[in-house]
DNA sequence: CCTAGTGTATATAGTAACTATATAGTCAAG
DNA sequence: CTTGACTATATAGTTACTATATACACTAGG
């Protein structure tokens, strides 16, 4: 049991104890959320063992995110019924704020993992391989469409994976249709895409097709980058491949770690076919 | 890909995007932590969709605990390497955050378990029952200790507590020795105690010995607690049960549920075996 | 008993990151 | 051409501390 005893703890002492600041106390007594037991007549403060307990309950509370003056209006009508109701409803809020630590966990692991493979790539290389089947959430069409139109897209795109809490810390791609690769319209995209890792149900998803592509970069502003498409078609040819039905394009490097445009760096992912046939 | 469009987006559309108010907008311009990417003569601004990224970013690293001005330090010299750097730092702590509310969680569930048995109790009502092994963690011994010993005492085992993380939300007790109870000593306790549910290792821990127990609750100020332990006694003589080592002491109410010290209510619990070689 | 060092108190100002309010200019639809 | 919804700046207020300045109190050593 606690605070039987006679002796009390000055406000260093309960401060030390709580593990917060001396003025915290004076400020916690001054709005009177937690008052020492006890005051002397030269005004020091005395705090008991019991008043621990409160102090506890106000932390506990406090980094649920409840106000102080929220705290207060619970601890001046107090009953075992309302702590209970309390712990209800801090229950519920907990479990949201855990699972948002655990997503946000999961977008840093992204971010780590997308950033050591990019330390070890050589921007310079067109390299020809067998991706993985991967998973996709897409936006809406986005062919031919205005730039006003293409800003709301975006919007809604942005608004739906919060609702449906799908980012997972991949950067937003587009993916460009063979039709317009091959009349050398390399921005005019059919979606925007963002990678899941770990796929939910009951959404449309894109089911990107696994197979072999020819992945290249492109290092500078997006307006050039018909000069790195030219090199990927010449290495296509080259290598004896036809194109497949998309492109894949996401950033590697962006505003997020490269002051400048120039130093952006575009992975482009060219779907393409080994088939022997090519007219 | 983003940002290659020409339409931008206002203070307020921008705002809705970020889901922040457009207040907290112009205070980013003017710390000059995200400013627009373009004014207008009229002094309107525009915000680009890859400045959304950067956003993010920004909302990423406040959620985790960095400051507007930290945030802004990094964004001036930025690079992958330093994002990275900062990224592995970041996860260490996102770790440590999931960790705390993992076990502030656990309390929670501890005292919404804790308040719904006691909701369901009947205080004047003394039982016997037959309690199931539990793990304690013991404060050192405080027998015939000083009220500022006491203190000490107590302050050092809540510092183990917080050290060690054996906080569970389970209420501090105390243990009273046989011999402490024939003599009349209720208040002089052996030491304070707290439960552990899933107990860790490399802890002087007390294995607190299962068996049967005579169960009573005391309303009131611990003062007078003196009356509830003899009606145990007088329980214990008429059920022919003899005293066993211990006795604990718990609150089931206490300062954080009930304003007044009439309300507060004790759990006593007194080791008895129901041999019969009694003398 | 004096003094140095540590503790306590109050009062006031400063801080971070918004948030609200007041005032005024701008723009787009009917 | 007016109305309503937007934009802007400037300023003040908010929460929960945190720091600083000043003064008084308590305790241990010489």
């Amino acid at each position: 049991m606690n605070n039987k005893r006679g002796k009390y703890l000055t406000t260093g002492e309960f401060a030390k104890l709580c593990k917060v600041n001396k003025q915290t106390l004076f400020y916690y007594d001054q709005i009177g959320l937690l008052s020492p037991i006890m005051k002397n007549e030269k005004g020091y403060r005395y705090y008991s063992i019991s008043q621990f307990d409160l102090f506890i309950v106000i932390d506990l509370l406090k980094d649920l995110g409840m106000s102080l003056n929220d705290i207060q209006q619970y601890m001046q009508n107090k009953s075992p019924d309302s702590f209970l109701t309390l712990m209800y409803q801090k229950k519920e809020e907990i479990v949201k704020m855990r699972k948002e630590i655990e997503a946000k966990e999961k977008i840093i692991d992204t971010k780590i993992k997308l950033m050591e493979e990019a330390s070890h790539l050589d921007f310079d290389k067109i390299t020809l391989e067998h991706l993985p089947e991967a998973t996709l959430y897409l936006s809406r069409n986005i062919e031919n469409i205005s730039d006003e139109e293409f800003v709301e897209v975006f919007s809604d795109f942005i608004d739906e994976l919060y609702v449906l809490q799908l980012d997972t810390g991949y950067p937003i791609g587009a993916i460009t249709k063979r039709e317009q690769l091959l009349k050398g319209e390399f921005n005019n995209y059919s979606h925007l895409y963002i990678e899941q890792s770990s796929p939910k149900k009951d959404s449309p998803y894109f089911q990107a097709i696994a197979g072999d592509h020819l992945i290249g970069y492109h290092i500078g502003d997006e307006k050039t980058i018909q000069n790195t498409y030219k090199r990927l078609f010449s290495e296509m040819e080259r290598l004896n491949l036809t194109l497949g039905d998309y492109a894949f394009e996401e950033y590697i490097y962006d505003t997020v770690v490269k002051n400048h445009k120039e130093h952006y760096v575009t992975k482009i992912m060219m779907q393409v076919c080994r088939t022997e046939n090519k007219k």
